[in-house]
DNA sequence: CTGAAAGCGCTTACAG
DNA sequence: CTGAAAGCGCTTACAG
């Protein structure tokens, strides 16, 4: 910056300010400190610039890369904050409740100037923790929450879709998958918000006798295993709602290893609509919750905090069921 | 660090010794300030850390979050350096130069100590240009390169592996989805190599005239445009290297839904065995780069780097054929 | 073994 | 409109 600012004939002072395109600099010596800046290829240092002002670095907490939902959510926070001068960093960091809070310190030790948390297994008090130190968004919890923002579908209405669709079809075997839940389970986790809906549905279907839930993980390997326990049994459920794709993924794959045809046999429903689900052979009926929009919205949102809004906002999303092959060729067998 | 400095009654110097674990501390002093640090919950500021000494902070730039073999690679990279003081940030890029390049320069400006490149669309030079300012490992390169160390899977063989397989099986129309490549084409990027591999095998069997290429690109996308390629044309080939799993998949999808037999018709291998390729009804056959020991070594080969190393090395991973469903029920007619 | 001082590359508040 | 000085929170070299 010093040589900028001598090349350019003016103070460190000068340069800075054209730097922030702050008030007060003459059209002139702005030119000059640009076209000095220029051919000394000058590059302001984001970490030097923190220690005082701003970092222009935003953080996002994606517990798992694996899972194509987040990628999903992911390249909607990228779309709207590469149109901005911020710049948009990750950080993978597992599943774990811990293993998440040691990377959002590791971010405010970056000095990230704001956070969007993806589906942390983190409490709501943890949560109100950050949300005071730093603007933050959380994308896979509901509202209402005073310090932070909140991105979410609406769980306990696409669970009611799934359960409907399925209820219209013949079901009343319908299992769920349910992932192991972190500490304080309330329907602002997405997991809770989908079990309620299963059971509040199932429930006014009449069919409350033929809840089950099996309690594996949302991933291919919990499909799998949720497979394993359904085969296991002596009367099988006829349609599950797997919570997620990756976990109906997991579970399709041991059915038909098993010679179990779906939907003949079983019928399995998936939730997030990522793009495999769409493709022949999988064809996966699930539920859509628009991952895209959502990240943008994250993105929209966290910027209007940064812009100086204190009041949260949640927005919640209507989500939709797509059907597909994984469910319509299923006929009832009276017993 | 002042306050933890007057609480245990030192300098701040200390203080900072007692943090690097640096030379020259008396157990007690260091005692004393390890207490003071826990009751007023110190924490570095690791950007003000970076302005003099290490920022602590390493970045892997992902061109493509979407792509499930990336996040293999970047599980292997989050688990070697998660057992080491440094933090791992992921930039994610995007597919084109100008934003990958603009990513490094985002880095940099944090003071990142090192990076990972994941698969960049950039030129050996570009890539040489920025290893000359920060300890860089380049994944999806071959060697040799003089300023980074590279870690790639044999693409050549991986080709040759496929074409042979799909011989003994008595293809001969056997056809090739090349992305487009970017600024340098030579055999250090993985799609000019599996080309390479690929042209060769296929004159070395005598199928030079059956050499065909179709340029889409390693997406689902891609592989759905090629599957309209092929379904245009008079005489169709009777199997398909896709390149990469991902365009594997839409090719499938593709074909399935023009009721094209797979791999009765045509059979349709992928390349990364990414998780999904293995589950039942994909079950795709295709080559294992063994992304996630990629992503280990790669971690490794940066940390050696940073511990003083100057020497570049290059890693090469050999691959090996995953045969499932998707070719081994071919049946050839003879023409 | 310990600490005072200077410095990393910026921004901020203030004086001119 | 412009700049000299102080300061952000650390580390580094150096003196004791």
């Amino acid at each position: 910056m010093m040589d900028v600012a001598q090349l350019a004939g003016v103070s460190k002072a000068a340069v800075s300010k054209v730097l922030r395109n702050a008030y007060g600099v003459s059209p002139a010596m702005r030119a000059r400190v640009e076209s000095s800046m220029d051919t000394l290829q000058y590059r302001p240092l984001a970490s030097a610039r923190g220690m005082r002002g701003k970092s222009y670095t935003l953080g996002a907490v994606v517990s798992d890369v694996q899972n194509p939902f987040f990628a999903l959510l992911v390249e909607g926070i990228v779309e709207h904050i590469g149109a901005t001068d911020y710049e948009l960093l990750l950080g993978p960091s597992g599943l774990e409740t811990a293993s998440q809070s040691r990377m959002v310190r590791a971010m405010l030790d970056r000095r990230m100037e704001g956070l969007i948390l993806i589906a942390p297994a983190m409490s709501d008090r943890a949560l109100g923790d950050i949300a005071s130190r730093v603007p933050t968004v959380v994308i896979g919890r509901h509202g209402p929450a005073k310090l932070y923002d909140t991105v979410a579908g609406d769980d306990y209405l696409g669970s009611r879709l799934i359960v409907e669709h399925l209820v219209e079809l013949g079901h009343e075997d319908i299992s769920f998958i349910l992932p192991s839940i972190p500490s304080g389970a309330n329907r602002r986790r997405p997991e809770v918000a989908r079990l309620a809906g299963y059971r509040n549905a199932m429930t006014e279907f009449g069919l409350s006798d033929h809840i089950d839930i099996v309690r594996t993980s949302w991933s291919h390997e919990g499909g799998r295993e949720a497979g394993e326990v359904f085969r296991a049994r002596s009367r099988r459920p006829t349609a599950v709602h797997a919570g997620a794709d990756v976990a109906a993924f997991g579970l399709l794959s041991d059915l038909r290893g098993a010679g179990i045809a779906v939907p003949g046999e079983i019928a399995v429903v998936g939730y997030d609509n990522t793009p495999m689900s769409a493709l022949d052979p999988l064809l996966l009926t699930t539920v859509d919750q628009f991952g895209h929009r959502m990240g943008r919205e994250a993105a929209r949102l966290l910027l209007g905090r940064l812009e100086g809004r204190t009041t949260s906002e949640h927005v919640l999303t209507t989500p939709e069921l797509i059907i597909r092959s994984t469910t319509n060729g299923f006929v009832p067998v009276p017993r």
